[in-house]
This record gives C-alpha cells, sequence and structure tokens, in this order.
DNA sequence: TCAATAGTGTCTGTCAGACAGTATGTG
DNA sequence: CACATACTGTCTGACAGACACTATTGA
C-alpha cells in the first residue's frame, strides 16, 4: 500500500530527524466475538477474567495489539492461542470502540472482530483468562432481534455487552446477502445442517422447501457431494445429500430474515 | 456503558496503584471520507499535504484522537474544523486500518468515518492541509463498480487510497438498503434529485416510474412539503413536488442497484 | 407397516423491470 | 402551438411464502 519514502523527495531526510511529539499514547487491544453453533445453539466465547479490572466478569477474549503486528494479525493470534489450534474460519473486522472511560486502566481504543467457526474443541484458557467457555448468547439475554439485553442479564466487562450485540446484529444480516451461513458448519453438511444455523442465528427457521430452492439456485454457495453412505439419523429416515461450501460470497438478491419484512 | 470501579470490590484499589506498562504506545487517528454530490458527480473532500510525509500528495483529512475523546468526538471536530461549522449530516464509523507500517513516521493507527453531506459550502483549509478541494471520485480513477482503481491513477497519502474505495462501496451498497441516499441532497428536495444521487453514486440511474414506486411506496423515507410555488426549469416543464426527509432509516426490501442483478 | 427424515411440485401474492402514456408548466 | 419537465398506468416475469405431496431409510 504504502510505498518506501525514498520515492518521494525529501521525505528520507526528514523521517530520520523525526521524533513523535505531542500525540496522546493510546494501546490498542484486537477483541473477538467468536461465534459457533452448539446444540442449536448460536454461541459466543467468553473468558472469565481473573485480574482487575472486572475481576470475575465475563469477557470477550482479546489482548494488546504487538509492535510489528496489524490488529487482524493479532486477532487472528489470539484465536489461535485462544482454540489451541490455526484457525481456519472466518475473521472479518466488526468496528472499533474508543470511549475515552471504557478502560479504567488507561486509554485503550479496541478494534473488535468477528469469528465464525463450526463447532471447535473445547477452548483451553489462555492470557489472563480464569478459564474460557461457550456461552448460547441467549442465555446472555440477547435475543434474536435487536441485539439489546433486559436490564438484569449477566453483566459482561468493559464495553463487551454492546461489543457482543453488534457482532450479533452484523451476523444476522449477513447472513441475509452472504454465504456466510456456511462458515458455522463443518464440511461436508446437509442442507438441514445449513437450515439450523439459520435457525440458530435469526430464531425461527426458514421454510424448507423454500430455503433449499434458494440455496440450491444460487450458483456456487454450495457443492454436492454425494450421499452420505450410512448416515441415515438415529431413528432411520433417507441418508441426505451432502455439501460443501462453494465458491460464491454475496447472495443475489438476498434471503431475508422471516421478521424482517 | 462502564460502570464506576466502586462497584467492583477490590478494583478502586487496585487502579489506584496500577501503572501501565508493557503495552506498546499507538498514535490513533480519526480520517475522513467526506461524500457529496456536486454537479451530479460523486465527490470527495481531499486535502493537499503541505508536509513530510506525502508532502505534496492528496489524503483525506484528518487528524489525531486526542486525549478526553471518542473518534467519533474527534471525526465530528476534523469535520467542523475542515467546513467552518457544525457539522449536521450522516457520519458513520468505516473500519480501522493499522498496517504496521501504513505511516513512515510511527505506528498510527487510524479510524476511518464516512460523512455524507449535502453541496456544502467551499472548505476552508485547516491543519495541516495546504489546501482542501472537492474532487470527482471518477477523477482520481475510481469506478462505480469495484472501487478498485487502475494502475496510473493519482496516487493519494498513506493508504487512503484503499480507505476511500472501502468508503465508496459503504456508500454504494448502503444507497439499496438504508434511505441514506436522501443525506446527499439539501431540504426540500425533488424526486428527481434524490434519483440523481443514485444516478452518481450507482453510475447509472434507476428507471423514473420504479424508482418513485419505491421511494413513494416505502413508509417514512420521504415526506411530501407541498409544491415550489414558481420553481420550473430554466426552459419551463411542470414544477415539481418537494420532499423532506422522512424518519425510516431502512428500506425493505432493499432497493438493488442495476448492476448487481 | 410405521416412524422419521429427505426431498418435490405447485399455487399465489408481491414486487421490480420495461415502457407507453398523461399532466402541467414556459416561451 | 411546441417543448420541456413532472408524473401515472399497466403488462410481465422473477421470486418468496405457504403447504400438500412423494421418496427412502431403519426398526
Amino acid at each position: 500500500m504504502t510505498r518506501p519514502a525514498d520515492g518521494r523527495p525529501g521525505e528520507t531526510a526528514f523521517l530520520a530527524g523525526y521524533r513523535p511529539a505531542g500525540y496522546p499514547a493510546f494501546a490498542v487491544a484486537a477483541d473477538l466475538a467468536v461465534l459457533t453453533i452448539r446444540d442449536g445453539l448460536l454461541s459466543v466465547l467468553l473468558v472469565r477474567r481473573g485480574d482487575h479490572p472486572f475481576a470475575g466478569y465475563l469477557a470477550l477474549p482479546g489482548g494488546f495489539v504487538r509492535t510489528g503486528e496489524s490488529a487482524e494479525q493479532a486477532a487472528a493470534r489470539e484465536l489461535a492461542e485462544e482454540t489451541g489450534a490455526a484457525f481456519t474460519g472466518h475473521l472479518e473486522q466488526l468496528r472499533t470502540y474508543s470511549d475515552p472511560d471504557r478502560d479504567p486502566r488507561m486509554r485503550v481504543v479496541s478494534i473488535a472482530f468477528v469469528a465464525l467457526a463450526p463447532r471447535l474443541a473445547e477452548p483451553r484458557p489462555g492470557g489472563d483468562a480464569a478459564d474460557a467457555r461457550w456461552w448460547p448468547v441467549t442465555d446472555l439475554g440477547f435475543d434474536h432481534r435487536s441485539g439489546r439485553r433486559p436490564a438484569g442479564a449477566a453483566e459482561l466487562a468493559f464495553d463487551h455487552a454492546k461489543v457482543l450485540g453488534d457482532a450479533l446484529e452484523r451476523v444476522r444480516s449477513k447472513l441475509e446477502y452472504t454465504t456466510l451461513a456456511a462458515s458455522f458448519v463443518g464440511e461436508p453438511f446437509t442442507l438441514a445442517d445449513l437450515r439450523r444455523v439459520y435457525g440458530a442465528v435469526w430464531g425461527s427457521v426458514p421454510d424448507l422447501p423454500n430455503f433449499r430452492r434458494k440455496v440450491l439456485s444460487t450458483e456456487g454457495f454450495i457443492v454436492e457431494q454425494g450421499r452420505s453412505d450410512a448416515a441415515a439419523g438415529p431413528a432411520g429416515g433417507r441418508p441426505p445429500l451432502l455439501y460443501r461450501r462453494g465458491p460464491a460470497a454475496l447472495l443475489h438478491p438476498p434471503m431475508l430474515r422471516p421478521a424482517a419484512r
């Protein structure tokens, strides 16, 4: 992106003599809303904080951005530390939270990320987290509509309740116009698996025939992978066709969530 | 958002003894992509940099976030400084750019914003900007589709070409599912004015009868304000009805840009 | 044969694309 | 009157909602 300063006359000399001055110093954190579907419930990975501030509170995993790495790299690093393996799912920037008093210790700007993953192994504790585990977002007081929470819901540390609310709304709306739902299921998956993702995220499952028609008619959303050999349900039933994620990223036209209409 | 530490046992004492240590210090900037429609062209406010680094290059206006203010407050302050008056249009966070070498002086994280405004008075120079003026984005090599630019287009300072490309894509897509287009026109406006906004942002004007039907049938998008008394065009013609922005923020279902289908 | 899960066909209403037509102003 | 701009009516096809139906498995 940025060309070397040598291409710009006089700049190298300027930089050699440059001393930063007069700008307030900030710590910069990368915080993660890691979402997955567990037992049909949209769930988020939270850590129980062991140290002040907000000792004992639930918090989004995260950490400070280091010298020499971007916020995206920091987020990927945190994610790998938290889950114990290189992360291969979907990771995107959400937004940045910069209220002056959002951290009582000092001035910290938090660049928040959303990560979507198929059901992962149980997380292992890392950093200053006393423990880390999955929480169904409904257990935290988040509904499927607004992302706002009733008074009395479990309090999260810092402004993480707002961050998580924004993350949920981002995901709910991205299911409408992208193929992101497929990031929530392990491969290969069935159409019923994929439909359950929409049910968990939106709070209501789309009508099955219409859902099939939409997904199958969207070129490149999913790719058929053959029929499972011997994978009928526990109580019998026709074995489903299996699919993998396709190359398409966008849905045109979008699939609007039921309540929105 | 954050409750006072007094509600959390032991934290006040912890904070009294706390000394920040071990975290890299960053400068945090708020940079602005201020967009408007001028002479039917989507245009962005750019400053010509007077000082190193990138002396002589075009850049997005912006500045460092100060102690005690959020990035949003910093953006609003910069905007007011740049335009010479309190800003009343639409201002939203775009995303944060944090590549380690995006600024050759030091580590600077840039929180970028998009501002939309009706045609403003000519900007007045401020800060380290040698001068500030409006540039049609097509003159900068941005097309109406991808936001990516051909090699050889006028170079912008830092990573601002990427920021501006992201801003343009944000606006193009937000016109689809929000009523944001009305932020680009001064009140009162005509339906033809509003339609020209879509034309300028998308690169092709929507079909007029269909556009009218969509806009007028979306409750709360615009509010009729009576007919202009004596405002026929220079060559005559029927005087148009006048409108103001309505309370609705979202379009359901969305109005998709022509090329997308 | 039954229960259970997978998958299909089809009617209907809504809405966007296309475009021909009407209304109301100025010179 | 011509002309320019504003505005309306309507046909059509694409597609989503709703829901009744068929298919294939295990017990």
